[in-house]
DNA sequence: ATAGTTAGTTAGCCTAACTAACTATATTTC
DNA sequence: GAAATATAGTTAGTTAGGCTAACTAACTAT
């Protein structure tokens, strides 16, 4: 457990640099046509495996109704395959669609390389350290 | 400069663990009544001082139009004070009001109080790793 | 004085978030 | 086994925040 003034000046620039960074990385979502929610919902589909409606609202930590749009606008596209339950015909189940696994590695990856681009102007032990850190900080949520 | 695959797997840690922080700090919003652009434009004018809008919506990474939206609402809650620029009458100077410094410290301390409550899990060394890493990697935009 | 540029606004569209109220299906309880 | 209740998802309507296109007002330069 850290200090209190060290927790503080921490959280602070944690939070400045979250914001930085993916206000960067979301300038290559201009390109993509499939919005932020979209892909995060199908990167949790395709790296997670098929989830009910309600499963993704919980993980992606929004109301139903809005998870019922976000799954709507995927199905429209052909991003993602619907089906009813077998067992529950109230549910149903989502699984990413081989184009939506395609446009969410595509997208994905234009953000990591505005990520990366940034990085690269950085020291390598710099970004190393950072690296360890992130490591030591963060377990292995989403 | 960075090997490139240390990259790569940095810019994914980096990446995921802003979204995490990101989604979790917003948590706090949900309270405040502001938005988070609101919010935004408002600590650039109560760190940062006077800005016009053309200056709010460069540092926001908005186009002109948006940040016009950001300031009336702002405007409409008493949360900035607008005049005209003295040597251009085309320049609207947006002013952080008193109440909306109140506002904003008070959400952004919300937002501040959960990151540390996130890192105040976390072993002192890890925090101060962190702190560190950031430190070193990203200078002081925003 | 007119042509061009710059600052900001208005209008209209989109995504994504919310709440409230609904339908359809399952489950529980009497 | 019927009625009551709970759960999964949808529909409807609102709000914030992003965009482009097209506009007005004001300044600048020729």
């Amino acid at each position: 457990m850290a200090r209190s003034s060290e927790l503080h000046r921490v959280a602070d620039r944690l939070h400045s640099a979250a914001i930085y960074v993916l206000r960067y990385a979301r300038e290559a979502d201009r390109q993509s046509s499939v919005g932020p929610a979209q892909l995060s919902a199908l990167s949790v589909l395709t790296y997670g495996g098929p989830h009910t409606i309600g499963e993704l609202a919980a993980v992606e930590q929004v109301t139903p109704p809005t998870m019922t749009r976000i799954v709507q606008a995927l199905h429209e596209r052909g991003f993602v395959r619907l089906k009813r339950s077998p067992t529950d015909a109230r549910v149903t189940i989502c699984e990413a669609a081989r184009a939506g696994v395609a446009i969410l590695r595509k997208a994905r990856q234009a953000r990591l390389d505005r990520i990366e681009a940034l990085l690269s102007q950085k020291k390598l032990d710099d970004v190393a350290l950072l690296g360890k850190a992130l490591d030591a900080v963060l377990d292995d949520r989403h």
